[in-house]
Formats: structure tokens, C-alpha cells, sequence
DNA sequence: CGTAATTTTGACGAAATTCAACAGTTGTGG
DNA sequence: CCACAACTGTTGAATTTCGTCAAAATTACG
């Protein structure tokens, strides 16, 4: 599932190479297993992560214990972009498979000055905010099952452009419990969610294994436009 | 309702005469009505606009006529910000009050090339995202109650951030119908919600103007940290 | 002052949650 | 390689939150 030096990967740090050259040292690798914290919110990170395989999300708590995802990241984006942007981050972001990451010291990355590195960053937060306005639609105006239908239905689309979801499968082993704090739902509900989406035969899901069997009529459910999502 | 030269409004872009130095130009006011649109998505718009007095807000709508709300803009916001920055926009907006606006000629703001401008510009898509991202955590995870705890709790610190929130009482002359737009809910369940506030002694809301009776008790109903509308 | 828009209320229905139990899968150590 | 434990997924029944429909009351506005 490593992401590395694909052709058709516009952005130049998409992939890890491109991104040292741009810094000009090479990036460090680290795997991290399920449910590591990989950024809490509040403190004064060292490095940001480039996410190279794997799942991670950002998120927030309420005092509570509830808790909401704001945002799935996939391979080629950057986790704690928040923190590489302004060196602090109002949320936090955890891995929801083990994951493959680089690292981005955050001191590099400030003394990099070039306007490239500046207009790539810019475009990843208006993407990155692209896709929460999309997700406020989904969490306000979608069903349950309309919205997992979005999500997948994106998912899809964002893998596929850095070649990691061909014939419209691909690797997810995000658990239902974590949909759900992605979703608004609860587990429970999630897991009826899916199998009515299975019984459609709109989905095939196993053993972290997602394949969309019929895609027009999932976007179609989901009302899903990547307009959002192009460059 | 008019903001202008206010002592506490630290970005020189928040008012009209900063900007217009900063650009060059004096900018032409607008008044429009209510409901009246001031972007369509997809357009490719030739002048953005800072709001001067009045609410606006970004919305998207579904192909069934569902509309949600993503932001709701107030004096000193840029409603089309994603407009000045691109070019073109993926969401539309309009006045959900009678407003007055600034007009931005987006060929003067492409020709700034000032880092000082585009730092501004760039705090400001921050800011959006970081609202985005928490109205997704009230979507997500608060009920309807709470849900409008937290909406009234934000318009009232960004409302006093530009001087118009004295004694936490403020204009706002949203319609129900509309906030359930915002909120994600239906307009009778805003209305019975506004009620049970009522009932609580949080809010008193009459004639266009909102008093926060008990602010300490209304944020920690919605658990408002206003950390993340923080510069 | 009259008409339209908005707010309020009631009765009923649908979507999602809660609680509880059970089945299946995965991972681990003996 | 098996046995066990822990996690994850699945299902049912009762309840809650929120939506729908419809109508009345109130307010805003030309």
C-alpha cells in the first residue's frame, strides 16, 4: 500500500522524495500500530508527518468522551498540516491502521522558503478545507446512509489519484467503531448502514477490503461530485 | 451594525480602509437585500466582497433542494475568499440579511502581490478551516440544543472580537428556517429548540436582537472552547 | 390595514440511539 | 498449532431525538 514515485502524482510533495529534495535533507521513516497518537493538540510539535501508508484521522474530543473525526487522512497527505503551517494545531491526529509515515521537522520546514513549498502548502489547506465543507454537508444534510455512501464514494476518488484504488477496490481497515466517530453515527448504526449497502449491492466489504460493485448508482445515492477534491 | 475603524480589530483587512490602502483603490460599497445572492458556484466572479454590516453565509444545496449551510459570515469576513484566492469558488453565497458589502476587484487583489496581503489572506482560510472543522464536531456529535448553544456562543465572540457584541447581547436577524439551514436541522425543530433556551433562561431572542442571559452555563452547554477562533 | 412571511403548537412517523446479548475474527502465548 | 482473550461485527427490542404534516398565532412590511 506504500505510496512512492507514482506518474501520475501531480503535487510535488505528495510522495516523500520530492518532498526531501524541496527541504533538501532526506525524511525519516517510522511505522506506527493502530490507535498511536501521532499529534496532541495543544502541544508545540517538533515534526509534521507525511502519511506514506495507512490510515490516520484528525480529530477533537468533547469533555465527555464523545468524539468527532474531522478528517481522514489517506497516503500522500499531510497529517498535522495545521502544525506545519503555524506550529501549533487545535486538534488532534491518531492512526486508525498501522501506519507508514515521514518525517517533516518542522524547523526544516520553516526555513524553507521557496514560494513552491509556500503555493503547495497554500493548496493542501484550501483542498483540506474543500473537503470539510463537503463533510459539514454530509453531517447536515445526509442521511445515514447517503453519508457513508459519500465517504467511501470520496475515499474512493482520493485513492485513486495516487494510484491506490484500482477497479474500484481498495484496502480500508478503518473498524465500524471509527466510521462512526467519522460519520455522526454510533457503531450500531454503522453496522446497519453497511449491511443495507450490502444487501443493495452497492459495496462489498471484507476482511479491510473495500470494493464499490456499482459505482454510478453509489454516487448517485451519495449525490457525490469531486469538483471539490480537483486541484 | 456597521463596522469601521473599531479600535480592537487587530488584521488590517478586517475594515474597509485597510484594504483599500492596502490594494490601492477605493473600494465601492453595496447594500443588498435580504436573500439576495452575492456568488454562484462555478461563476467565474470579478469582484469578492468584505461584509461591512449584516450576516451572509456559504451554502451548498443538494440536487433535492436539501440546502446546508457552511458558514456564516459576519462583519469583517470575506464571504468569497476561496474566490479571491482561485478564482473560482465551490460554494455560493448569499445575504441571509440585508447587508452591506465592500467590493474587492479581484483583478486589483491578483495584481497585490504584497506578503503582507497574502499572510492576511492566508490567516483568514486558516480561521475558516478551523470553524469549518468545529461546526463539523457540533454537526457530528452535539444535539439540536447544544448544537445552537454553540452556534450562539461563536457568532457572539466573533461578533465582539469586531466591537458589536456589547454586554453579550447582538443583532441577528436569521430567520429559523434559516439556522436550521446552518444547523442541520428543521426549522420547527429549531423553533422548538429556541424555545427550551428560552425556557432555561439561556438566551432571550426578540426583534432581531439575541441576549446571552447566562453565558458561563450556555458555554458549557455546548462545551465552547473559543480556542480555535483564536488568530 | 391587509397580506405575506415567520414563528409557534400539536399529533404522528421515521431515523437513529441505547442497551443487551451473541457471533465471528484476530492476535497472542503456551 | 491450538486455546484463549480481546476486539470487532451483528442482531433484536425498547426508547429518544428529530422530522413531517398541518394549522393557528404572531410579526413584519408594503
Amino acid at each position: 500500500m506504500l505510496i512512492a514515485r507514482l506518474p501520475d502524482v501531480a503535487d510535488h510533495i505528495t510522495y516523500p522524495d520530492g518532498l526531501a529534495r524541496t527541504l533538501g535533507v532526506p525524511l525519516r521513516e517510522r511505522s506506527v500500530p493502530k490507535q498511536h497518537d501521532i499529534l496532541s493538540p495543544g502541544a508545540e510539535p517538533e515534526i509534521a508527518h507525511l502519511l506514506l501508508a495507512g490510515h490516520t484521522c484528525r480529530y477533537r474530543m468533547l469533555s465527555d468522551g464523545r468524539r468527532q473525526i474531522t478528517a481522514i487522512l489517506v497516503p500522500g497527505d499531510i497529517c498535522d498540516l495545521e502544525a506545519l503551517m503555524e506550529g501549533r494545531s487545535s486538534y488532534a491526529v491518531s492512526a486508525l491502521t498501522p501506519c507508514t509515515l515521514a518525517e517533516i521537522p518542522l524547523s526544516k520546514a520553516a526555513a524553507t522558503n521557496t514560494p513552491d513549498l509556500a503555493a503547495a502548502l497554500q493548496r493542501r489547506l484550501r483542498r483540506d478545507e474543500a473537503i470539510a465543507r463537503e463533510w459539514i454537508v454530509s453531517l447536515g444534510r445526509r442521511d445515514g446512509t447517503e453519508r457513508t455512501a459519500h465517504l467511501f464514494c470520496e475515499l474512493r476518488w482520493r485513492l485513486a489519484a495516487v494510484g491506490l484504488a484500482a477497479e474500484d477496490s481498495f484496502e480500508m481497515r478503518i473498524t465500524q467503531a471509527d466510521l462512526a466517530d467519522a460519520l455522526g453515527l454510533t457503531p450500531v448504526h454503522v453496522n446497519r448502514v453497511l449491511m443495507s449497502l450490502r444487501a443493495d449491492r452497492l459495496i462489498h466489504l471484507k476482511s479491510g477490503q473495500l470494493t464499490i460493485l456499482d459505482r454510478p448508482r453509489l454516487e448517485q445515492l451519495a449525490q457525490f461530485d469531486p469538483a471539490y477534491l480537483q486541484p
